[in-house]
Parts: structure tokens; C-alpha cells; sequence
DNA sequence: TAGATTGTTAATCGATTAACAATC
DNA sequence: TAGATTGTTAATCGATTAACAATC
């Protein structure tokens, strides 16, 4: 069903898809050390031991164009994923938050070949300010939304305890940021234009914790056979 | 095909209202803090800004009873809560992988308040095996297997570099894990018993990083007509 | 050609949202 | 009582899975 309203043309991109397309893009690479010069949906399924119609479900989305009987160029495809999700083009983000935490973002040289570049880091902590880690001196908090707004930067990360979350998160938003990563284990709320990403631990520890106990046979009701489904 | 014997009729608990329930559990915390000592879905609906609905459904799935007019005794809903997650119980854990993550897990003292302690942590680095790090000595990773099999320790944490993370799951599942949480941003598979939680950042990464261009205007499709044009 | 693989449409499944009944 | 709130059922929506057509 082709409502072809040119303007609604946009393809709606599932959340759960694009979360998987660092797996096939990780593997793909792999293959690009291992020699491998071309790739098929059915190659990525077997080689992740995920369902083959959803890899091609996945792939299909981003848009790209294959050859029947051959499948993609596996440098083509590689490519393509890069530049659908935007890892190609740099995009520069502030850090919130000097802890133990966010000297391991900090630290982490891979985002930058993944499109993000942290350009600054600052706390409120006035022990560390002044303070180089990773090569990057923190910042007091107060300069953040100047900062920000000086370099138009688009991302924020914030690695702060939870209860300075929100304010570090407004004090983002009153800067111009155009999205928010939030490590902190707190329950923000942006603007409805800010994009917002939770990578709070605590989510998925609940979700663990619950299935650990069921598996075992602790009762919240009756235990009963899980049937273990994706990975 | 789901046969609905009365009996053994477990509701099926969402995934995603799971990992909501953390965000109710705090905010009810907090409220118990401010000498609150009843509260009605409605009350958590407003006071998070989430849908009055979805609330309803995440609570209800936990099975607590409530009385109409009334909603839930504040404490007796946070006890609930605890104890339909898990979090009253404890269950031991251990980390693989001493690095800048690995220490910033170690240090976070609230995992205990959430059920899971971790007990001793590995490495495969020489220099880092006999160090202290919060107090738990280091120890070297081939004595993983050993470990969780003497203590029964049903949970596994990965915070290693990507290349080792695979192994190093098949050693915990060798000595009889239950459940592996994963940090390292890597694929690992795992037997189908062995309950798997990925906290992989370059998925966000994928899904921030695409709906940021998105906003922005970049064009993913619009660059897909270039890619096309080649063959 | 034959058949593997892409491309596309339909069916199923599950989660969210909405509607409404029960009850304190 | 009246009406706010729980409890439950139905409708909608979206994602996954399956089926099949096109094509190189």
C-alpha cells in the first residue's frame, strides 16, 4: 500500500533496527580484514547466528541496493551503513561530569571514529576542575552553556551523580544542544525537540535481576519454562 | 498458540515496561523521603511526565493489589516493587575485565541496594592482576571458571576490550554462570539457558547519532541516490 | 537456464493505547 | 452517594516473521 504522498514518503526506521546495525557493521568489517569482497543478508544471519529475514528486514531499511544471486560489495555496504548513520560525519559533544564514569567515556577513542568528538568536559567539583584526563582540562559546570553555545556543539553527555541530572541537563538545553546521552541513573525530561538516550544501568539491571530470579524459580507467580528468544 | 490453563496462566511481562519500573521505583523513593505515604498511578503518571496509561499497565503487570479511590500504600508498594525485581535478595556477581569501566562498576556501591554484589574481579593483564581496586584484589581470569563454580556466583559482567569478550563468556558459562551482562561493545552468543543483557553504547550510538542527522536535515536518503548511481 | 538472493507484500505477534466496568 | 481510581477487556499500532515475486 503506496499512499505516495511524496512528502510522507519517509520510510518510518524501527528503534530496534537501528540498534542492531553496529552488529552487522562490526562483522562486516571483520570480514573486510578476513579479505571477503562480498556479502549476503543470509552471510551476516548465519555469521551472527541471528534470523536471516530480519538481517534482511535491517538492511533493506537503510535504503541500499543489492544484486539478487550476489548480494552487496562488502566495502559498498560497509560504506553505506557509515554513512546512513551519520559515523562518518563528525559531530561534536561536551561531557558532563568528571567521575570515574566519564573518564572512561573520555577516554574511549573509538567514538570519535563513530562521528562523536568530545571537546570538553566539565564538573562542579571544584577538585577537579583544572585537572587534565585524557588530555581534556575540566571545565567548571557554569561554563558549559556558554561553551556550547560558542561552538555549536550538538551532543551532551552527562556522566554527573542522578540528582544533578536534570539541572546539568537544562543547563545543556539552555545552551542549544541538540541531544542528550544521559549515563546518569535519573529520570530527565528535555523539550520535546531535544532527542534523549538513556543508558541508565539501572533499566537493565531491573530486567536482569527479574529473569535471574524466574530462571531460578523464585516466585514472583509461578514459574514456568521461559522460552529464551533473541540474543 | 498459547494454552490458557487456567492454572499456570503467567501473564507475560514486557521487556520494556521492566525496564520502566526503576524509573517508578526512585520516583516513589523520593517520594517516601517527603512523608508521602499514598500514591495512585496518576500520581507517578504526572509527577514523571509518562503516559497515565502505560503506568497503570507497568504497575498492574506486577500483580500488587490496589483499592480504587485509594491506589497503593507508598511503602508497601516500594517493598513490592524490590521484591517483584529482585532487589531484596542478593546474588553474587563477577567482573572480568579491570579496566577504566570495569573500576567505575566496581565502585558503584548502589548495585548491593539492587541485588547484585560483585564478589572478585579478573583480568588476563599481569600488571593489573594483585592490585586493589575498591578493595577487591585482582585476580588472574583463568581462575574465573573455578571461582564462579566454588561459589555458585550466578552472574557475569564483562567489561573487557571487544576481541576478549567472547572467550571470556564461554569461561563464565563454563563455570556455570546463569546470566552475563555485557559491557564490551561486542556480539557474544551464548547458549540459549544463559540469560544475556547487552550494554552495548555503540547501539545508542547508532540510533542518537542517525535521528540527530535526521533532525539536523542531513539526507540519508538523498545520499542514497549517489551510492545507486555506481552500478 | 536454474536457483540463490534481493525486493515486496501479507500474516502474525506483541506492546501500547483506549474504553469501560468494578469498587471503595 | 459520587467519583476517583483500580481492574479488565478491546482496539490500535508497530515490529517481527513468513510468504512469495522479481531478477541476475
Amino acid at each position: 500500500m503506496q499512499s505516495d504522498d511524496a512528502k510522507t514518503r519517509r520510510r518510518e526506521i524501527p528503534e530496534a533496527s537501528l540498534r542492531r546495525l553496529p552488529i552487522y557493521y562490526r562483522f562486516l568489517q571483520k570480514m573486510a580484514v578476513d579479505g571477503v569482497v562480498r556479502v549476503s543478508c543470509a552471510d551476516l544471519a548465519r555469521g551472527l547466528g541471528l534470523d536471516p529475514t530480519q538481517v534482511r528486514k535491517d538492511i533493506e531499511m537503510t535504503g541500499i541496493v543489492g544484486k539478487p544471486r550476489f548480494g552487496y560489495p562488502l566495502v559498498h555496504l560497509i560504506g553505506w551503513l557509515e554513512n546512513f548513520l551519520g559515523w562518518n560525519r563528525a559531530k561534536s559533544a561536551v561531557l558532563a561530569g568528571a567521575g570515574s564514569l566519564g573518564s572512561a567515556l573520555l577516554g574511549y577513542e573509538k567514538f570519535r571514529k563513530h562521528g562523536m568528538e568530545i571537546m570538553a568536559v566539565f564538573d562542579i567539583d571544584g577538585a577537579k576542575i583544572g585537572q587534565r584526563i585524557h588530555g581534556k582540562e575540566v571545565q567548571p559546570l557554569g561554563f558549559l552553556p556558554d561553551f556550547v553555545r560558542r561552538t555549536h556543539t550538538l551532543l551532551g553527555l552527562i556522566a554527573t551523580p542522578a540528582d544533578a541530572a536534570q539541572s546539568v541537563a537544562d543547563l545543556m538545553v539552555t545552551g542549544g544542544i541538540r541531544a542528550i546521552w544521559n549515563f546518569a541513573p535519573a529520570h530527565i525530561r528535555v523539550p520535546e525537540r531535544i532527542i534523549l538516550q538513556n543508558e541508565d544501568l539501572y533499566h537493565s539491571l531491573a530486567s536482569l535481576s527479574f529473569k535471574l530470579e524466574r530462571q531460578l524459580g523464585a516466585p514472583p507467580f509461578e514459574s514456568e519454562i521461559s522460552y529464551a528468544k533473541d540474543h
